[in-house]
DNA sequence: GGATGTTATGACACCGGTTACCATAACAAA
DNA sequence: TTTGTTATGGTAACCGGTGTCATAACATCC
């Protein structure tokens, strides 16, 4: 008489959860209602051309009527999909995750798949482990990586090892370019430092990103690049290493502010850092931007509420979410471009820089 | 001979993307390698204590030899839950989003559970409508929504139709218990209150969020509560609804800074408005907190890095989203709690608050 | 020693879709 | 009339797990 059998103790989350299943239509039932079979609705279901129009007109009404919608679990298990694209990210900055979910989300809404999320920390080792078994676990159909994961080649490696597809979004081609998406930081820092140079400043120092970031290196570079434009030099002694954050950036900007020779603008890796630096600056009692300019990068929502207004650098990150996802969705349906996909960025002048005093 | 039949054309996503499935390890073949039946097989992975000792530790040694993963959308067809949970948010505070997906999913990693986001705008007249066609297409266990989502009764009630479980994250006991998360934003407010009147604050101005939005009335209702207490009375002039945005924050301060009789001390239902505060009191010249004390609510992390810092209340938005999981968890496994879970806000005393000016 | 209960295991149908393959009708070409 | 082609849709097997129920082996009870 005990034969309940099996409770599955342990998996997490048994019990009812029956909820949305009850009676529900399934594709049998409509198959039985249309008097056709179970192949037909599935044809129709998936948009094959070889069915008749009243034959599919008829099965469409039924399912309109019944409100039937083909379970998602049950195709997955029978196309051999999960339908799911993982994102993995390790950025610390709330509006760049945001901003980039909500892209991906904009392309994937009109699909049948799902964003699922795999926060990182890519200070822990062994970080990409934890990636890995997220896809041996749950078996995305692919993976999107923005910066910085995205830099990390070992981790594509496993991912191509696992046989899974990825598509990663960077400032540098590291990867085949149908499987990245690349932001030309370079050109992005050369404007700020344009911007800066024809303002007339001279004495100019840089704040870049930990080195273990290629961005940080795209960006020096390529701020460098652009005061060489105007004949200027990049002084080693004004160019500092931070760690991208807020409170990095404060103690950096201490250290340059605090020179006999100090300089007359900033131009931080990253808005966290910028805006770090007018917290120095007031520290030591100079206005911004009038005796100090300072130029930030990623244009986060913050820039425009700080006083003064930060000058930034933009990069339309929900629009290379966007096309990180149609990325994806490409090369999930076999195709693979010749070509990378790329995103310059613009510099957005607001009330944080001025001509260089005297 | 031409029979290859239906191309499935049309379904996003058809194509390879048989990547990761290949040479899969199956529990077919670990039932077979272990010369049991797949039954046996699955009693041990799903820990079902109806298993000989020596049988399981033979059949584990396997599955870990061949790296066996049961595959997550075999499993929730067969057990007919989609293990997913969705989110669904419309706050436009990125901070939040994103501290509350970290809470939601460090309760969500040691179970088999995926989070799957529905971003809405609630502005949208049938944005409910939205969330249903979610529900209905991808059959979420079950669904999370923190304010203002959570506020809204209607699409409470779409959902119960629906037979889908859920978690509301509001300010005021909106449901029953089991289906709450409650956030004591009055409290929080009042502390609120308290500290500037403790300050010697009198004349002490309130921008509150829009009424549509119920935190903006139990914090107004929290704050005037809070004045009570000290005898003083929130002047209906003094008391401005705007949008919780940074804009409509300034827009509002504009207009109580250039009053007569402006007030010493304002407290913003919000940290974005709060912000907006400040910029406003610069452009009238007035300096914070010398001449204004300035509070605001949820702490974001930008409260930290203005200057002079903001003087905020404080919500412990990962842990909420932590407990609004496991709540929801516990709903999926049939458990019905009697007790609403409860979060009361802090203060968090900063650099833009000080002893009212004579 | 037979009746009864308990534990460990397997056979088999089933979850809700899909594909492979085949059957048939309708129509055109030989 | 025969044969070939196209359009349509049915049958069965399958995807990779799960539940139900049956059964064998063994322990316990009177």
């Amino acid at each position: 008489m005990s034969n309940k059998d099996d409770k599955t103790a342990g998996v997490s989350g048994k019990g009812p959860d029956t909820a949305p299943i009850e009676g529900r239509v399934t594709i049998n039932d409509i198959a039985r209602l249309a008097n056709v079979s179970k192949k037909t609705v599935s044809r129709i279901i998936n948009k094959s051309p070889l069915v008749s129009a009243e034959t599919r007109k008829r099965v469409e009404e039924i399912i309109a009527e019944h409100g039937f919608r083909p379970d998602p679990q049950a195709r997955a298990l029978a196309f051999r999909k999960s339908f799911l694209i993982g994102l993995a990210y390790d950025n610390p900055s709330p509006q760049y995750v945001v901003n980039m979910q909500r892209g991906i989300l904009d392309t994937l809404m009109t699909t049948d798949y799902q964003l699922v999320l795999q926060p990182v920390d890519r200070a822990i080792p062994g970080y990409q482990d934890e990636i890995c078994k997220f896809v041996e676990r749950h078996r995305p159909s692919g993976m999107i990586m923005p910066p910085s994961v995205s830099e990390d080649d070992k981790l594509a490696e496993m991912l191509r090892d696992l046989n899974c597809n990825y598509v990663r979004i960077a400032s540098v081609e590291l990867d085949e370019p149908h499987r990245m998406i690349r932001t030309q930081d370079a050109e992005g820092a050369a404007q700020a430092a344009r911007h800066l140079a024809t303002l007339g400043h001279k004495r100019i120092a840089h704040i870049h990103g930990p080195k273990t970031f290629r961005s940080a290196h795209e960006r020096l570079y390529g701020f460098r690049t652009g005061l060489a434009e105007f004949g200027l030099e990049l002084d080693p002694n004004l160019t500092m290493e931070a760690g991208y954050t807020f409170e990095t950036g404060v103690q950096a900007a201490d250290s340059l502010l605090a020179r006999s020779n100090r300089p007359t603008a900033i131009f931080a890796g990253n808005d966290e850092m910028a805006i770090g630096i007018f917290t120095s600056a007031r520290k030591a009692g100079l206005s911004v931007p009038d005796e100090l300019s300072i130029v930030g990068f990623d244009d986060t929502p913050m820039a425009a509420r700080i006083w003064p207004q930060l000058t930034t650098v933009k990069l339309p990150i929900r629009e290379m979410g966007r096309e990180a996802a149609k990325r994806l969705l490409e090369q999930l349906s076999g195709q693979t471009t010749k070509f990378t996909r790329e995103f310059t960025p613009e510099i957005v002048v607001r009330q944080s820089t001025m001509r260089a005093p005297d």
